[in-house]
DNA sequence: CGGTATCCCTTGCGATACTG
DNA sequence: CAGTATCGCAAGGGATACCG
């Protein structure tokens, strides 16, 4: 059972669950879809596969995600976001966009999940740009997310997305500085920090589509 | 130094920071103002000495929180929020709302304090409601706040508030179920859960003006 | 008053090994 | 593949004592 403050305060109740170690990672992760317990081990490096197993429990137990019998043929079980779960999706976006403004590079041991990625996508989503319905890839090194922008919103995932692809963006950490405004496409094109394949307009309009700030005060080089 | 994620990633990036123990509660209570070390000692019962100062060190370490030198004649130093830290008001009023959605009653061991009922009414306050500036004081038991409504938003507070006082609201955990709309006012007078004084017409419109659902699957009596 | 310094105890974390 | 069992270690909780 996770702690409690003692106060009766939804700030508390929320913190005594989601302050646990990892619990917010976890989240983001079953956010972009159900996940076997596996799939969060991998997704996770470095998690203790007894944390994990506490924390889905705790999870469960509060009624943020559930187990449920996985989809069609395939064996196990997956975890999956409640309701409950999901209304937590835009405040994990507000804080992934909080923590980004001060991250400019990655630090010496950070390492890009598919998960990260996606999330980051999502998160750094700003409708009204992109006026059509369009299937965007972007693969940084093995790490691979899509966005799919729709007319409510985006819908994002981790890997392979099905149906036909607009653009394809290759890239790394310098997506980062991409998100930002900080690195102009056609400077990253000719530096060759990024590539990409598909719709040259669709592409000019990504960074106006997407966007996280990074905060004035950083300087290159620093990101704790 | 708070624990890493090792991603780069915004919301790993704010969860080594945010995940540590009490850190929400310090900033819940500076998001009010800047606080004293004592001040904010009794305003988090059970917070240790060592865990608040190594908590203030690091969201100072982190540029959330400042020191400051107090306001004019008082000793000490105060600590209070840097931009970078106002920016998470929002966020953990969000966080705040989610939390007590599913919390209907105090547990035996839950305390409010001034600032966790000042949080509330922040977190609990929608706009376009009450239309003019007005100054409303509530009081549950010793435990003490104030709400100011402006032409942009609401301003809140621990304690007494400066100026005249349109409505007094004294009640309890009450409290709770009027801002979730499962207590009427009406009620509440009738039961004497509740007492208000000044303006009639103000006091109806508190239970639209401030307010947060509780979640329907919660049973009375049940709220961990 | 605003902390730092210790001490002891308990808990949770992280790593590894192992079982259904 | 999905966890449980175990264990050493670091950190938090709580009390108390003490300096500026």
């Amino acid at each position: 059972m996770s702690k409690d403050y003692g106060q009766f305060c939804g700030l508390a109740k929320a913190a005594s669950v989601l302050g646990e170690r990892w619990a917010l990672l976890v989240l983001r992760d079953l956010s972009l879809g159900p996940r076997r317990f596996g799939d969060l081990q991998k997704g996770l490096p470095g998690i203790p596969t007894t944390v994990l197993t506490t924390r889905l429990r705790e999870l469960e137990e509060h009624g943020i995600i559930e187990r449920q019998a996985p989809p069609l043929g395939r064996r196990g079980l997956v975890y999956a976001m409640t309701d409950h779960g999901r209304d937590l999706t835009p405040i994990l976006d507000a804080l992934g966009r909080w923590g980004a403004r001060r991250m400019a590079d990655p630090g010496t041991h950070d390492v890009m999940t598919s998960s990260s990625l996606a999330g980051a996508l999502r998160s750094a989503y700003r409708p009204g740009v992109i006026p059509d319905e369009v299937t965007i890839r972007v693969a940084a090194g093995p790490v691979l997310a899509w966005a799919r922008t729709t007319p409510d919103g985006v819908a994002v995932g981790a890997g392979i997305p099905d149906g036909p692809i607009d653009l394809t963006i290759t890239t790394g950490p310098a997506m980062r500085h991409i998100l930002a405004g900080t690195l102009s496409p056609s400077e990253a094109l000719a530096t060759g920090a990024l590539a990409f394949d598909g719709s040259r307009e669709l592409f000019d309009l990504f960074p106006r589509a997407f966007h996280v700030p990074l905060d004035p005060t950083i300087i290159q080089g620093e990101s704790t």
